[in-house]
DNA sequence: GTGAAAGCGCTAACAT
DNA sequence: ATGTTAGCGCTTTCAC
């Protein structure tokens, strides 16, 4: 074979400055892609590049930079839950967490950047989290947190160090965000069962220990108020189909007369349809159903759910904007973006 | 305050061993665990460790022990499909990822690695994570490849670098992997459905460009054609809900008198479901159904659907342990953990 | 059992 | 425009 670089190993800085005939200062600019390098030179440097097939050493070059290029995609969750439990397999296997997967790739891949995913919810989880931050595992963290009274949120900012979260943090701390407002996001869904000239309206809300349960419920009470209904009868779901499921066949024993029902989301709605249908109501003639979201399950509905749309991929990757912000950025004020959500009609109601 | 330490930035390693009165090498060991250390000095050490709020710095770390102790789980594909398009949103959103992060999350956490997830779908993209690999990003490769003529398996295989695949290869080569035989898997089915007396079968298949896809269609027509039928009419989907409305539309249409179907996934199964209740068919009493996998999505059918479990938590989980094997012991021969599916009977079939 | 010292591969001042 | 040099923070021989 040719004379150059045998057996050494995988080839450095130092192997491709050797073959180009320059110092390895000059190899590291080219590499980076900074100007002050003659052309001529670049070009030599970039064919010994390719003939030892150099790749740069991510942990020499983030010991010096103390930049690692890669962030944290961190679900959490206040109190640990039993791993085969429904927690764990229910968050992963939500399609909600499938599209701020989508959402967050969409923004990232074109990057170069990968996400290392966390699960957190144990304290020693959470300090480690804050520690790995601090030491070059990653720089910065986008944040999924559903519980209202989760530490993370506060312990990020507080910490002062990048990061982001998907939805506003219960309490008002220094941390970037986005969000949509839930109270305009639930009146479409009031005004639209008042529209087609439900009287009877109850709700399935999510868990009252998420921002998103109560805010939805709140505000979905108050739309339905200013439409002159002062009391809108709820049942707790847990987000899940199984809660739909229970939460629907406990509405219909209790106001069996109910005529609409706004879902606090779609996972839940398509498992309340399943217990209406059972129960022999057609919707949307006998009741309509709204659900919260517009995630796959909706078109997997039969009929096809009507429900308010949260545009979640582009929350998703509108949070790892944020983020990059933050860290590029770091002095700036944190910034919050607001989404706006937007009623997608279809049969349900 | 203390005379220790001030505003030096994040501890070192150096820090805590001025605090402690030792070297720098003593800290490490009891960092690190080594057992030849005064046990007086330990104590010492390890409350200097506190005092100073310690935390090792990875990029140090491993520029000299060549470990990240990160990796990654790769999902693969052989070809780019548009993002906003079908796969992407697919994949993630499939209960089938969501089962198979769980069952990796089960076994990794514990562990304290936390995996970098990643999608790869171009030539690009797949020199760029062998080079990663080499070049300590993460440590190994998790991979999830559904395509047959992926090239990715071949390309790990061929770097020697450490990694463990969901799946079979689909060419002979020396990779570690889990699975399960589809054969006698999908043979549950069949004998199922011929035990129940149905006789006009027919089944509705992955992909066709997958292994699973093909194997569990050929898998199938071999255990109907042992119980004497010569030719199972199929359909081919591609996995997700609307494909297997539209398969089993096609195979009413085309056979209007079947009273059995083999579905290849449940997510399919469940679409098909919806099909046969607005033809007024009822299931299983004029058609019997059964799904493959025992996802989320199985239960959330009605009837609840009657499928052949593919335990993936388990098999994710062993495939991360296949995958530590491989970078402890680097040397061995690869190995293969193959499992085994059952049916689960529940009201479809 | 403990410390001194030599790098791991890279970037970024600083010279030239 | 290019080369020289000094670390980044850690692990790991090697002496003691």
């Amino acid at each position: 074979m040719g004379t150059e670089e045998t057996a050494t190993g995988t080839p450095t800085l130092e192997s491709v400055a050797r073959v180009a005939g320059v110092s390895r200062a000059t190899v590291s600019r080219v590499i980076n892609g900074i100007r002050n390098v003659d052309p001529q030179l670049r070009e030599v440097v970039q064919r010994a590049v390719e003939a030892t097939g150099y790749v740069p050493n991510q942990a020499a070059r983030s010991l010096v930079t103390r930049r690692t290029g890669s962030i944290a995609l961190v679900v959490s969750e206040a109190e640990h839950r039993a791993f085969d439990g429904p927690f764990l397999g229910q968050v992963f296997t939500d399609p909600f967490f499938g599209r701020v997967l989508t959402g967050l790739f969409n923004f990232l891949r074109p990057r170069g950047i990968h996400p290392v995913l966390m699960l957190i919810d144990t304290d020693e989880a959470r300090t480690q989290l804050v520690n790995g931050l601090r030491n070059g595992h990653f720089d910065g963290v986008a944040l999924v947190s559903l519980s209202a009274r989760d530490p993370l949120p506060r312990l990020l900012a507080e910490s002062g160090l990048p990061a982001a979260s998907l939805f506003r943090p219960a309490e008002p701390i220094p941390l970037s965000y986005v969000d949509i407002i839930a109270q305009p996001a639930v009146q479409l869904a009031a005004d639209h069962l008042v529209r087609r000239g439900c009287t009877r309206v109850a709700t399935i809300s999510g868990p009252l220990d998420t921002s998103a349960g109560q805010e939805r419920l709140a505000g979905f009470r108050d739309a339905m108020a200013r439409h002159g209904h002062a009391y809108i009868p709820s049942v707790e779901g847990a987000f899940t189909h199984e809660s739909g499921e229970k939460a629907m066949t406990e509405l219909l024993a209790e106001h069996p007369d109910i005529d609409g029902v706004f879902v606090a989301n779609d996972l839940m709605a398509q498992g309340g349809l399943l217990v209406l249908h059972a129960n022999g109501r057609r919707v949307p003639d006998d009741i309509a159903v709204i659900g919260f979201d517009d995630s796959s399950a909706a078109l997997a509905c039969r009929p096809p759910l009507t429900t308010v749309r949260q545009p979640l991929e582009d929350m998703a990757a509108t949070m790892a904007e944020l983020l990059l912000d933050r860290f590029e950025r770091p002095k700036d004020p944190v910034s919050s973006v607001i989404f706006v959500a937007t009623l997608i009609v279809r049969e349900s109601a």
